[in-house]
Parts: C-alpha cells; sequence; structure tokens
DNA sequence: CGGCGGATCGACCCGAGGGAGGAGGTTGAC
DNA sequence: GTCAACCTCCTCCCTCGGGTCGATCCGCCG
C-alpha cells in the first residue's frame, strides 16, 4: 500500500501546523503540501501529485467549496472539507461541489486520520451531527426511495420508461417525437399505455408518479 | 459519563459471541442483553434499560427493521443496525425507520465503537461505502436545497404557492377548485399566472419546475 | 383620495392531450 | 407454428387546459 499524498489547505497558520503534527505521526500519510487558499490548491495541484487534499471552506480569493468544484471538474484527487461550522449551506455546497467528505474542526485526529483513508479508498464520510441533521432532513422526504418503489414501475416497458422520462422533462409529445425520433402518435400511444399501467389519469400525474419514484431523468 | 448499556440483536450465536467480545474490551460500554430477534429485543426493551440496540436487519419473526420502526414509536432507546448487506433497500428502510446509525459487519472493532458512543450521544453515523452511495444517489436531486431555489419563485404570490403546490400533486382544475373552496374559474386564473410569472408552456412544466425547486407538498 | 396588486369570479375560443380502436412489424417463448 | 409482448403508426372524437378579456372586492401605499 503506497503513501497516501495529502494537502493541507487552510488559511490559518496554526491549524496548518496542526494538521501537519497531527498526520505526520501516522503511517501510510505523508503532507504533500500546503496551501493558504483554493486558488493556491490548484496551482499546486497542476505541479504535485496529490491523493487527498484537506480543505477548510472559509479561504480568501477561491474559497474550499469553489475550489472544490473545480478540482473535481478537472478530475482532480478526493477532496475532505474540514470546517469550524456546520451549516447547511455549508455541507449542501460542499456535496454538490463532489466533496468526498465533512468533517469538523472538533474531529478526534484518529477520525481524521481514519476519514483521510476512507476518502482516499473512494469512500464517504460525514461528521456524526452533520448526518444526523442530513437524515432528519431527508427523512420527511423518502416515501419515494424508500420501501416504496412502488411495484407499479415493473409494468413499464423499457421504452415506456423512455418516454415517461422525457414526459417528466416537461414535454410535450410533440417534442417528445421530435427528440426520440418516433412520430407524434407513437408517443401519445405510449403515454396512453404509461398511464393505463400505472392508473394514472394524465400527464400531469405521471410526472408526479415520474419524481416520486426517481425516473425523472437527470437534469 | 455513566456506561452504555447495549443490547446486541442478531440471529446468529456466532455473531453475538464476537461482539459480546469486542465490547467486552471496551471501557463505558457494557453488554446489557443480547435478542436472536426483533420481538425478544422489544420484549426485552420493556424489562432492562437499555441505551443503545446493535440491530442485525435479517432476523425471524421481526426483522430489524421493523423492530427498529416499533422501537421508535415507543420512544426506545437508540438503534445502530449493523448488516451484512449494503443494500438500498436496507439503508432506506433503516433510516425512514428511525434508526440512528447504519454500519456494516465488515466494519472494524474500533469503529463499531466509535459508533456506539456516536449514537449513544444523540449523533448519526453511516458506513463509508453507504454514504458515498447515498450521496451519489442524492447529489442529482439537489438542485431544490442547495444553491438553486431559482429567483422566480419569489415571483409567486402565496395564493399561486399553495396552487402550485396542488398542481404539483396532480389534481386537475376542478380538484383543486374543491379542495381550495375556489370557483374553477380562479384556480384558472392562479394558474395562468404561474405559468406567465415563470415563463412555463403548461401544468407540467409547473409540476416539473416544483419538484425541482421543493414546491411539492409533502406527500 | 386614487391607484396598484392580489384574490375572486365569469365567458369565450381553440389547441393539445387522452380514450377507443385498428393495423403492421419484430422478437422471443412455448 | 403460434402466441404474446413490444414498438411503431394511423384516425375519430371529445374533454381539459390555457390564453384573453373583463369584472368586482379588498388592502396597502403614496
Amino acid at each position: 500500500m503506497d503513501v497516501i499524498r495529502v494537502l493541507v489547505a487552510d488559511d490559518q497558520e496554526l491549524v496548518r501546523t496542526g494538521l501537519r503534527l497531527v498526520l505526520r505521526r501516522e503511517r501510510g500519510i505523508e503532507v504533500a503540501g500546503e496551501a493558504r487558499d483554493g486558488q493556491e490548491v490548484i496551482d499546486l495541484l497542476e505541479r504535485q501529485d496529490i491523493d487527498v487534499v484537506l480543505m477548510d471552506v472559509q479561504m480568501p480569493r477561491v474559497d474550499g467549496i469553489e475550489a472544490t468544484r473545480l478540482i473535481n471538474e478537472r478530475g482532480g484527487p478526493r477532496v475532505l472539507i474540514l470546517t469550524t461550522f456546520d451549516l447547511d449551506e455549508y455541507v449542501y455546497g460542499a456535496i454538490k461541489a463532489g466533496a468526498s467528505g465533512f468533517l469538523l474542526k472538533d474531529t478526534s485526529p484518529q477520525s481524521l486520520v481514519e476519514a483521510i483513508r476512507v476518502v482516499h479508498r473512494g469512500d464517504a464520510v460525514i461528521a456524526p451531527s452533520t448526518t444526523r441533521r442530513l437524515i432528519s432532513h431527508f427523512v420527511p422526504r423518502l416515501p419515494a426511495c424508500g420501501t416504496a418503489p412502488d411495484a407499479r414501475v415493473a409494468l413499464l416497458s423499457p421504452r415506456e420508461r423512455e418516454v415517461l422520462a422525457e414526459v417528466a422533462g416537461g414535454l410535450s409529445n410533440a417534442e417528445i417525437a421530435e427528440r426520440m425520433y418516433l412520430s407524434e402518435g407513437t408517443v401519445r400511444t405510449h403515454v396512453s399505455s404509461i398511464l393505463a399501467k400505472l392508473h394514472l389519469r394524465d400527464r400531469v400525474q405521471a410526472v408526479v408518479f415520474a419524481y416520486e419514484n426517481n425516473l425523472a431523468r437527470p437534469t
């Protein structure tokens, strides 16, 4: 197993030093670079081989979230966000930006090291207090994906599922026909059988069904 | 800090023994009971003071998910799911049932112990590989809560938002009228101005918009 | 006070959507 | 070879949805 090369990004000297000291004690982990802001991270990644970026959120010039987004766009290394503030915007922003981890600075050194290894092998880690909030936030809207993937979905033929996805995109029959290289009549037929199979009344309910059952194609 | 009383629930003798051995080594953790299925867990909780239940999913009679649901209904202790199989149904089921944790049986003893402490203090923990899947599953549908709540939403009047929620429920104008004690004409007017303000073509696109912007009322 | 925007209703028109029904082609299972 | 399921396309018909115009009532603001 190779050494994990970590880049520490934080605008506070003290934090960087602390992290360096913590990580230096670990076998298999090496602090291969430091950065004071997001721009420095991007620049450093051009020149150095890095496996995991340990990234603060609040930094001058380019902040941690934006830097994470940039890293992900160009297929860079994994990013583990390390922040003082357990704010929803940070969490959502980080996850959307493509971060593989989200930890708070009050995490134990041991957990931090463990998290670095987790992130490095391609998995993800989220701080327990944050996980708790995320769960309580997502539970109310889980009827869709949870226990009720609605058996009726299985009734649809592959083609019908495709059409349903288009319907759920807000397209008219004519638009779907054009996009799928079909006649409008065919699209109508498909939509009709979708509605019949799912016992729905109109395409509006089909859209609702699609969203509730996660069949809407990724925007 | 008091001792954490743990109940180990698994139908396999070997697993229970292993867990007992692992946990016995830990200070501040005590295996206060064992159960072979969900029903036994429920029964035991009546008679014993338990802080955390370590719960397998696959068990005879009452399975782990169902047991978790029951425990949560009656305001019982925290539940930490411990399973061999990293299946989506298990994860969603467990979370919906109110579990505070979801770990795989290949977790290190150290992480398991840590997780028990996390769950006991009220936070939540999810296995890294599972977290990864959950994230990749939820990212595509994050435009809603994340950074882009679409400024156009602000254009809608409160009443229009109500109507939009009903539309997003798949209701026809007539149904909305009945439900909101309005004439169908009024509903039409509202829908029209919604479409105009949002630059949408028809109610189908309005439903899409509602879902993308989290305006669909909780089912 | 006048004016503006929201909420409530009505009347009209017409185009898209959906039901019913038929029809040809393909594939794969039995 | 038969049958079922799927995909493709068509016609006829009628309802629902949406645009447009107008109207009343209310509350708020300058």
